[in-house]
DNA sequence: ATAATTAAGGACAAAAATACCTTTAATTGT
DNA sequence: ACAATTAAAGGTATTTTTGTCCTTAATTAT
């Protein structure tokens, strides 16, 4: 579905929503620490996010740390995806056609419009805040059959 | 969603079910150029798909070229995915986690569940012949904004 | 048999994605 | 002012994906 990258960058949003304040910074390594991502790589995405402060913020020094702000928390995850630029989702059909439309159907069109439709509607509509609930556990870990 | 190699896959595959029979065979430069892939890519790709006749069959030699059986039209189109090992969307979640399930949901899992299970069904039920419908028009090519 | 045609297969090349490392800049506490 | 801490930024290395090319094998027609 998506990139690496793109995959690090919704695990680190949500637990950075779930887990940070302004007044409670995370550094880069809990973040990868908590979503399994390697550290430096994560660092790369999340300067990504941190661009104009659009998703998430961040300080320097001592105590410093990633954050994200209330305002930024109502942003729905489409941002995300923007951010990382990641959009084929919204633009592109299944078969990878740019140019696939009502007018001008490929073949998979009419199985997997109704579907893209909802996908777009998650990403439009579910904001930060909706997806990192406290009351849900978090569960990141990708290999933890413990 | 998938890769540049499932994406070709899957086009190639509808292409040859709706243009090719036993008769009627298709040589490697037909479909590439029908689909906009780069041959010799395509030839790759069309490898994996005739791998012990499982999708596509082919024949060497002049008049050689691919083809599709009528039984293998009646095969659901999640085979091509696993003719090209393509098959994360069966089992990961949208955040790339391999564990995500029921009793262990990750922060997304509620909203996409119901959207992964379509995707399956639609890759699980709808054959290649349902896809190749030949009274719709083709329309494979990603730039023919003519 | 021979030549022509077409896919199969292997080696190789380029590009993109993923990951690491080192230096720099900002901030804080002493 | 200085030392410690932490993210930012840049360069580099590795891996995967995508793409090309060339030789080999199979088939057909002559």
């Amino acid at each position: 579905m998506f990139s690496k990258s793109t995959e690090y960058a919704l695990r680190a949003t949500i637990y950075i929503a779930q887990e940070s304040s302004p007044e409670k910074k995370l550094s880069l390594n809990q973040i990868a620490n908590a979503i399994d991502s390697p550290p430096s790589f994560t660092a790369k995405i999340l300067q990504l996010l941190t661009k104009d402060n659009c998703v998430i913020s961040s300080v320097r020094g001592p105590n410093g740390g990633f954050y994200i702000t209330e305002t930024a928390k109502q942003l729905p995850i489409r941002k995300v995806l923007e951010a990382m630029d990641e959009q084929d989702l919204f633009i592109k059909c299944i078969l990878g056609l740019n140019n696939c439309s009502e007018t001008k159907p490929c073949p998979m069109h009419y199985q997997y419009q109704p579907i893209k439709k909802q996908l777009i509607k998650l990403f439009e509509s579910k904001t930060i805040l909706q997806l990192a609930d406290p009351s849900q556990p978090a569960n990141f870990l990708v290999n933890n059959s413990l």
